[in-house]
DNA sequence: ATTTACAATATGA
DNA sequence: TCATATTGTAAAT
């Protein structure tokens, strides 16, 4: 866990979004928020600008509700085991599709662990890119969301899914 | 048709 | 020990 920080700004049609870098990869990324608090840093340098541009058009595709072609490397190392599972699961959800709290909890073994996916959920550091907007609690139910449910639904439209 | 209770689960305050 | 982005079963209203 090599948290060292860098931030950078990705600006969007849906407002200006964070992105933070370890020296694994992406680490974290931020809704836009009205105070941009990040403090300023010169253009990315080495394998950062690389990443960057990657993250940017790969979050870009992603509001689009589009599969975005690459991701940067994701450093999710942050998590614990359990966290780590159901973010790699949330990674083969394709746009469009959803599961329920409970789906994912079957597709890591613990099909009683709904629950704890939804603690898992809500601590994912790269929402969006790491879909947890596609997990639905049972019955087409919206479920929550850390960013604001608004975001879900919005993502979600544009991927052309219906909610009940 | 709704509401209420509870067990099972991982994690953090 | 309590609360949480849950679920399934069961019982009471």
């Amino acid at each position: 866990m090599d948290r060292a920080l860098l931030e950078l700004e990705i600006p969007t049609p849906d407002g200006v979004f964070v992105a933070r870098y370890s020296t694994q990869g992406l680490c974290g990324l931020e809704f836009p928020q009205a105070h941009s608090r990040i403090k300023a840093a010169g253009p990315p340098r080495g394998p950062l600008r690389r990443w960057h541009r990657l993250t940017t058009q790969a979050l870009k595709s992603a509001l689009a509700g589009k599969k975005p072609r690459r991701l940067p490397p994701l450093d999710l190392s942050a998590g614990t085991p359990f966290q780590q599972q159901v973010w790699r699961q949330l990674g083969n959800i394709p746009p469009g599709r959803t599961l329920s709290y409970s789906q994912v909890a079957g597709g890591i073994g613990r099909p009683k662990a709904a629950r704890a996916v939804g603690g898992a959920c809500g601590a994912n550091p790269v929402p969006i890119l790491v879909p947890c907007h596609r997990v639905l609690a049972a019955g087409g139910r919206p479920g929550g969301f850390s960013g604001g449910l608004h975001w879900k639904r919005r993502l979600l439209a544009r991927e052309g899914v219906r909610l009940v």
